[in-house]
RNA sequence: GUGAAUGUAGCUCAGCUGGUUAGAGCGUCGGAUUGUGGAUCCGAAGGUCGUGGGUUCAAGCCCCAUCUUUCACCCCA
């Protein structure tokens, strides 16, 4: 039976040359992750349903992939939950596994895990994709790239300024220009302390973080919605609209939260990275947001969120700091801080703005066309110099007419041809053929190597 | 999860109020005196009109269901 040929929802093929510009983007990152001291792990996919479960809120517990237990699946169920149709509980005795829905969790898990073997401060990068049960849109997927960084096991505010300073340098190689927005969760907290809610913290933030999208009037009327009283909204009124400098918003802030110590805190946390990362050392905009509110749950401090100064996608980087995440795998007073770099939204900016360097989609440097067997074993000689020489050749396979052994190079963009018949195999010299000139010369080897490498 | 739009060759789309063998451009493949690509000309292949039902003498076009993609909400990278 013939099946038609398909993938699943929200996953995506990547051609070569697409592969190619991914991967630029990848090393880039990569690049700077390393030159910062960090150290490249992986994990697995899939993680047991109770790493998962919990810790990216109610949202995020339905976004999970969960995987069917194998073998005779169905004998360890309670046959009466399919009749109540309780789906959560019956997941939870059909799965015991689901697909990874970020890198901070299992990265929480992999350092409890691996304790003992791990010497502190561990600075760790990794670069995988995860997966979330979401309804693709543009820019959203299903399974995609993140690009983390993470220090566990110190609390120095240091950290969060490397960090920035690491998010400056990937996005000034990769030449988008972006704007870092920061927040810190202890200010939120302290807003919702002054204002008297400080249980409808989550509410709150949700609200806020709206701002820029609905304007004041629905975050208002959301938050009316939610319980908080008008004279509670008024209040925050002036603290959600507060334009200015980030040194105006800090003054203004330490006036307002002067009650919450909280409040002051988080404040205090701000101004030091502030003044850590200087005034003129970044070539991003960095801006005290108090509308920044991200939704993961587990983020306790600072938070960070980048956009795309030229192009309109949500944001391509957040991250923050989490106090206790490894507290719920039973290590206490473990703080850790990171951001995640969303690779598939920062592929769709760079096509965009069509930011990649000529080199980086670089593929065969020269081939060899094929007159048949005698010319072949002469090319094969060539080609293996100056692969010694690290410069990327291809033999055409086949002896077919030159014509489409030209148009193979053209479609593949090899910039260079060499071509090995009878004449030049009498002379000992090689064709070589600068397919963007169309020019062609008479050379030997070691002139050849000379030129294109 | 809620609400809406979309689906015709590999790609971008035509296809009139339902009416014979469903079209174009681009791409692919082949050719234009056998050692030369990107231009031009000629020719060919390629579609169970997303899938499954239904209405009709007749469906790419109408109805229902389902899937895909896209958009908004939710949430997020």
């Amino acid at each position: 039976m013939k099946t038609k040929p398909a993938i699943p929802k929200g996953t995506r093929d990547f051609m070569p040359v697409e592969t190619a510009k991914r991967n630029y983007i990848f090393n880039t990152i990569n690049d700077v992750f390393h030159l910062f001291g960090f150290q490249e792990i992986e994990t697995p996919a899939m993680e047991n349903l109770s790493t998962l479960m919990g810790k990216y809120g109610e949202e995020g517990d339905k976004l999970l992939f969960k995987i069917l237990n194998s073998g005779d699946f169905t004998s360890k169920a309670d046959k009466s939950l399919w009749e109540s149709g309780d789906t959560t509980r019956l997941a939870a005795q059909l799965c015991e596994k689901g697909l990874r829905y970020d890198l901070t969790v299992p990265f929480a898990r992999f350092v409890v895990m691996h304790r003992n073997e791990i010497t502190f401060p561990f600075k760790r990068c990794q670069i995988q994709p995860v997966w979330r049960a979401d309804r693709p849109q543009k820019g959203r997927y299903r399974e995609f790239y993140q690009c983390d960084a993470d220090i566990i096991g110190s609390d120095s505010l240091m950290n969060e300024t490397e960090l920035i300073l690491m998010i400056d340098e990937v996005f000034a190689r990769l030449g988008i220009r972006v704007a870092i927005k920061m927040n810190n969760r202890k200010i939120l907290s302290g807003i919702a302390e002054t204002i008297g809610y400080p249980d409808k913290l989550t509410d709150i933030t949700v609200a806020i973080d709206k701002f820029d999208k609905i304007g004041l009037d629905n975050v208002n009327a959301e938050l009316s919605s939610k319980g908080v009283d008008d004279n509670a909204i008024a209040m925050l009124r002036p603290i959600i609209t507060l334009q200015g400098d980030n040194d105006g918003k800090l003054a203004t802030l330490r006036k307002t939260l002067a009650a919450s110590e909280t409040g002051m805190k988080g404040i205090e946390e701000l101004e030091t990275i502030l003044g850590l990362v200087g005034k003129d050392n970044l070539r991003a905009t960095l801006d005290i947001d108090l509308t920044l509110a991200r939704g993961l749950n587990y983020y306790t401090g600072a938070i960070f969120e980048v956009k795309a100064a030229d192009v309109a996608i949500g944001s391509i980087t957040g991250g923050g700091r989490y106090d206790n995440l490894t507290g719920v795998f039973g290590m206490d007073g473990v703080s850790g801080v990171g951001i995640s770099f969303g690779a598939d939204r920062i592929y769709d900016v760079l096509n965009q703005l069509d930011l990649y360097p000529e080199q980086s989609l670089r593929t065969t440097r020269i081939m060899f066309v094929n007159f048949g067997e005698k010319e072949m074993k002469a090319a094969m000689g060539y080609a293996a110099g100056l692969r010694n020489a690290g410069i990327s050749t291809e033999l055409y396979p086949e002896c077919a007419k030159m014509k489409k052994q030209m148009g193979y190079a053209d479609a593949k963009g090899i910039p260079f041809v060499a071509i090995v018949g009878e004449n030049e195999l009498a002379s000992g010299t090689i064709t070589l053929k600068d397919m963007a000139s169309g020019e062609q010369k008479q050379v030997t080897i070691d002139e050849l190597t000379e030129i294109i490498k």
